[in-house]
DNA sequence: ATGTATGGGCTTTTT
DNA sequence: GCCCATACAT
């Protein structure tokens, strides 16, 4: 490989590679995984561990190819022992050391894994627990247990059920090796100060004295809270923060200046009572939480699951804890000589302790093999800047720990490798990344670890490329118009503009750009109906990758049942989907019972329920009010929204509802309504069933997480301009490499004094920096950057 | 000019 | 249910 070191084909050394976009890390692998086999390592004695199925399928289909055109004789061997290659996934690595040690740890051989979001195991968990809190008053009558419940039943009655199981569903994102954690209180240390501070000044002031000197005779910081409340109006603005102007109608006797200050000092102490109360119920949603989380490991039990995190913990423990270790490490090294690991900066620590754990014996110096002639090693590749799945918990720390820690166990047998070469993008391009990246991704002498510092690289591509900009202006119909704009430089690129491909011989040929060239990436999917609909009207081809499938979600199948039921009164099949929604809840017995009497239709039989009579009632409105209302109506008068009270949920049927207003707004028919949303449906199961087909010659749509790995000619970055919502949650998990901390304060202005969550805010942009970084590298040729654009720069703009 | 009330648009990423 | 832009009030 032209300009690659040869640092990687030392068989001998332990290694990172810190592999930038496009510097041909796969090949790396590859090729050090043939060095080792040309050294006659067998297949089985070499572990590769990768973060996607995807990559390892990758991995096992380079090396195959290398050697097939480079050593046919060795391929011909390895082709034979192709089930001995052991490259897999961490999870599966863990998942088949889980089974083979099941005895040891106790565990049902035959147990499965489930994805307790997905599955609603956690949510029938909690759903569970609460009543059992609830209940077991009754039958034990235990003081810890009655203790819980009063919590559990204070709580429900500040934030409802519903709030109350999100909270603690989140602390669900702790991992079971991270429950040593225990929550961290916010820093109360100024209350006495602000107390003392407010009563001073409410004292000195006579009208401050008469209108709140209830608050003189409280200490208490739930009182005080209660009692601020009270006169929220007079002290507060609606956005929560003092007031710089006393309400309307207010006659003060006394200067603005002077309720200013005192209102200041009210507020101070209001927020430093605010901080008492949320430790207090931190704490007691962590007992809620502990309590739910036994019940989950029985309920994990009694199905025989586990859950991902399980398999990474699990696995650690029996490394770490188990009695028989000595024999699982002993089995373990008996069998491997080398470890591999993908993708590194996807890591978190824990998945680094069972590596660490995998080569200890190694490092111990005295193991049997250096004496068999054998040198084990460990290869790792990765590349800091693109570690973007933080939420899945992966920490970009783990890398440079990693480097640090095998740097003092192995020394002069260790090489830290920075690549600098790429063989992916034009000129043009990797200029662009480099000025950019090197601006606005950088560490200094004594940053901290989560930050990363850009290394320049170099084009080895000869071709010039390209960076484009495609500012939509700011105004009405923003987001459809950025759409339009993309699928109109679509159009006038395929089949007109040239880009750059490799020919039979590894020389670059030129073509025209075709659709299959073309991926459009974004942040998020919430958009993506925008650019399917301006693709469509361009007449592009186009396949959402992955997609989420929006008129899959189950709030949308109920509302399109129920507009096509209005459309289509005969239309019993989505008559009956709505039937059966949590809407009504009808039983397949009821419907039968319906079915079983007279009439024309099912929508005849109907008539008779009580319950029902609000479809027919709607549907009498029909040729009166727009389709919107009366769909919006259906959702107020059914309560609907309390049945999807969940954000994303209320969302998404707000979104059905403004596309049918779109429709009307157009004039087009109720055919023309119904016809599009038929057709919704069969092109969102189309991706489904033609991910993998990459060379269909169709527009990819995908986000920048599904597009991490692949390369594309052209690639469209869009929406640049959404502002990237930080500091949203109240709940913060920070996953360290000892202990996991929990924080809670659910007041935005509080959060935004608090250091920790300062923190957590910058880590998340410098994610963001990483994604958009992601992002750009993906593109061969041609780069589009697009978004709405105003002065103020906003999103990935102020990058730029 | 500045601060406050109000209405409209939307609110991840996934092995 | 929350943020932001804008209209309105002081």
């Amino acid at each position: 490989m032209p300009g690659a070191s040869s640092n990687i084909f030392d068989i001998s050394k332990n290694i990172i590679v810190s592999a930038p976009a496009g510097s041909g890390k796969t090949e790396k692998l590859a090729r050090r995984y043939i060095a080792l086999l040309s050294a006659g390592v067998g297949p089985e004695r070499i572990l590769a561990i990768t973060f996607t199925e995807k990559a390892a399928a990758e991995m096992k289909e380079r090396i195959l190819r290398i050697l097939k055109t480079e050593n046919p004789e060795l391929y011909k061997t390895i082709i034979e022992k192709i089930f001995l290659m052991r490259i897999s996934t961490i999870h599966s690595f863990c998942l088949g050391l889980l089974k083979r040690f099941a005895f040891e740890l106790d565990l049902d051989p035959n147990f499965e894994i489930v994805d307790p979001k997905d599955s609603g195991l956690i949510e029938n968990v909690l759903s569970f627990s609460f009543t059992r809190i609830i209940e077991l008053k009754k039958e034990k009558g235990e003081d810890n247990m009655e203790v819980l419940r009063e919590h559990l039943l204070e709580l429900t009655s500040r934030y409802g059920w519903g709030k109350l199981k999100e909270t603690v569903e989140k602390l669900f994102a702790l991992r079971p090796a991270t429950l040593v954690g225990r929550p961290k209180p916010l820093d109360i240390s100024n209350f006495k100060k602000a107390l003392f501070s407010a009563v001073t000044a409410i004292k000195e002031l006579e009208y401050f004295r008469e209108n709140y000197g209830d608050l003189l005779k409280e200490e208490a910081p739930e009182k005080i809270i209660y009692a601020v409340d009270t006169v929220k109006d007079l002290l507060l603005t609606t956005g929560g923060i003092p007031r710089k102007q006393p309400p309307r109608g207010l006659k003060l006797k006394i200067t603005k200046e002077e309720y200013f200050t005192v209102n200041e000092k009210i507020f101070v102490l209001y927020n430093e009572a605010k901080r008492f109360a949320y430790n207090t119920e931190l704490n007691r949603f962590y007992d809620i939480f502990i309590f739910c989380n036994a019940e989950y490991k029985k309920k994990k039990k009694e199905l025989n699951v586990l859950d991902f995190n399980d398999l990474e913990y699990l696995t650690y423990d029996l490394l770490k804890n188990h009695e028989g270790v000595d024999n699982i490490l002993f089995a373990f090294d008996e069998q491997t000589d080398h470890i591999f690991v993908d993708e590194f900066q996807d890591t978190n620590f824990l998945q680094w302790a069972i590596i660490n754990k995998l080569t200890e014996e190694w490092r111990s110096g005295q193991g049997s093999k250096r004496e068999g002639g054998i040198t084990p090693t460990l290869f790792i590749v990765g590349d800091e800047k693109q570690s973007i799945f933080g939420f899945r918990s992966a920490n970009v720390e783990v890398f440079e720990t990693a480097a640090m820690e095998m740097q003092k166990w192995y020394g002069k047998d260790f090489i830290f490798q920075q690549v600098a070469e790429n063989y992916r993008s034009g000129i043009n391009i990797i200029d662009f990344v480099n000025r950019t990246f090197a601006r606005i991704m950088q560490r200094g002498r004594l940053g901290p670890k989560w930050r990363t510092q850009y290394e320049s690289f170099n084009a080895i591509r000869g071709i010039t490329g390209k960076v484009e900009l495609l500012e939509t202006k700011k105004g009405e119909n923003e987001n459809q118009n950025e759409a339009e704009n993309v699928a109109k430089r679509i159009g006038e690129l395929v089949g007109k503009e040239d880009i750059y491909v490799r020919g039979a011989d590894n020389r670059e040929v030129k073509r025209k750009v075709k659709q299959g060239d073309i991926a459009i990436l974004l942040r998020k999917r919430t958009h993506l109906a925008d650019f399917e609909e301006a693709l469509t009207k361009k007449k592009v081809d186009y396949v959402v990758v992955n997609g989420l499938g929006f008129y899959q979600q189950p709030e949308i199948i109920i509302i399109r049942a129920l507009l096509f039921s209005l459309l289509e009164p005969s239309d019993d099949y989505n008559l009956y989907l709505l039937l059966k929604s949590r809407i009504f809840s009808v039983t397949d017995e009821q419907i039968f019972e319906m079915i079983s009497r007279e009439g024309l239709t099912f929508y005849d039989k109907i008539k008779a329920n009580k319950k029902l009579k609000i479809i027919l009632e709607h549907a009498a409105l029909i040729n009166d009010l727009p389709l919107s209302h009366i769909l919006e109506s259906f959702m107020e008068k059914t309560e609907g929204w309390k049945i999807f009270w969940e954000k994303q949920r209320a969302a998404n049927i707000k979104k059905f509802i403004e596309i049918v207003q779109n429709f009307e707004t157009r004039g087009d028919s109720f055919q023309d309504i119904r016809a599009y949303f038929e057709a919704r449906v069969e092109k969102d199961e189309e991706p489904k069933a033609n991910v993998n087909t990459e060379d269909t010659d169709v527009v990819k749509i995908m986000t920048v997480h599904t597009a991490k790995g692949l390369e594309f000619p052209v690639v469209f970055f869009v929406r640049m301009g959404e502002e990237l919502r930080k500091d949203r949650d109240s709940i913060k998990i920070n996953e360290g490499r000892e202990s996991t901390g929990i924080l809670y304060c659910p007041d935005r202005k509080i959060r935004e004094q608090v250091d920790e969550f300062k923190e957590l805010a910058l880590k998340e942009e410098e994610e963001e920096k990483r994604i958009f970084y992601v992002a750009v590298t993906r593109a061969r040729d041609l780069l589009v950057l697009s978004g709405v654009r105003d002065e103020k720069n906003k999103g990935f703009w102020k990058y730029l």
